[in-house]
DNA sequence: CAGGATCCGTGCGGATACTG
DNA sequence: CAGTATCCGCACGGATCCTG
């Protein structure tokens, strides 16, 4: 570490490249680390979706906030977007390879989260109790 | 799913309950999905650390947003404060099981994050040069 | 050292109206 | 249907000052 003189350092279970580095985490939380693009992911790991049927299937987005989430992905290359050209247009959204590559990743976070999320709530209100008005969210 | 008359719907890689729930992944995600909690996360992962040292190994955090954040992961029962009655005050904070847990999932999330950095950087440039002033980030 | 309190700017995201 | 354009609130987070 930068200061190693008396650091009780364990086992580095995720220890990066050794320093001090950010990974690269910080870029993937940047992406489906937002408030939408990961259930978008999800509902597109079930098949080929069309624009409303997005929004329809992720209950709370606005038209601008899916067009910017699926616009990002497909920029990053894990959605790919096909127009057809009919009247009404009717626009396409898939998974790329790498783009459902992710979904494993977000299954493993459902899951963590199906398993921890009522010790987590326990946890909460624990503390809320131990720690009236104080405003921590 | 909700109109299933010919949707293309391929096997269900992250189905959650079968509906169009966001199963609790939001959840996580409002945990560590924000700026610095992976982060601290990742530092922690390492061993013990106290205030001070998480700051300096967390590059760019403020002392409100270290506080916060590791607040956060104490009601979530993530991370585990312990403080030492000494002068000058000395505090330690340790992930807990759940929290070690967590870690799991930041490292896979590193490493597909290695993974593809290079490729989504690519696709960046590649969509960035194919829209020129979209204004999409 | 470990924080609490306060002020403040920015940007994410919601709501609405309009277009091809 | 599938967007684009515009306005706007507010919460997230940075900076600074102060305390035990």
């Amino acid at each position: 570490m930068s200061v190693g003189h008396s650091g009780v350092t364990t086992e580095p279970v995720v220890s990066c490249g050794g320093e001090h580095e950010d990974c690269g985490i910080r870029e993937v939380l940047d992406r489906i680390g937002d408030k939408w693009s990961v259930l978008v992911i999800v509902e597109l790991a079930q098949g080929v979706r069309r624009f409303r049927q997005l929004q329809r299937a992720v209950p709370g987005i606005s038209q601008r906030m899916l067009t910017l989430t699926v616009r990002r992905l497909e920029r990053d290359g894990l959605v790919s977007r096909t127009v057809h050209a009919t009247v009404p247009p009717q626009v396409e959204y898939e998974l790329t390879p790498t783009g459902h590559s992710l979904t494993h990743l977000v299954r493993a976070l459902a899951d963590w989260s199906a398993e921890h999320r009522e010790g987590i709530a326990a946890s909460r209100r624990a503390w809320d109790a131990a720690n009236p008005g104080s405003g921590v969210h």
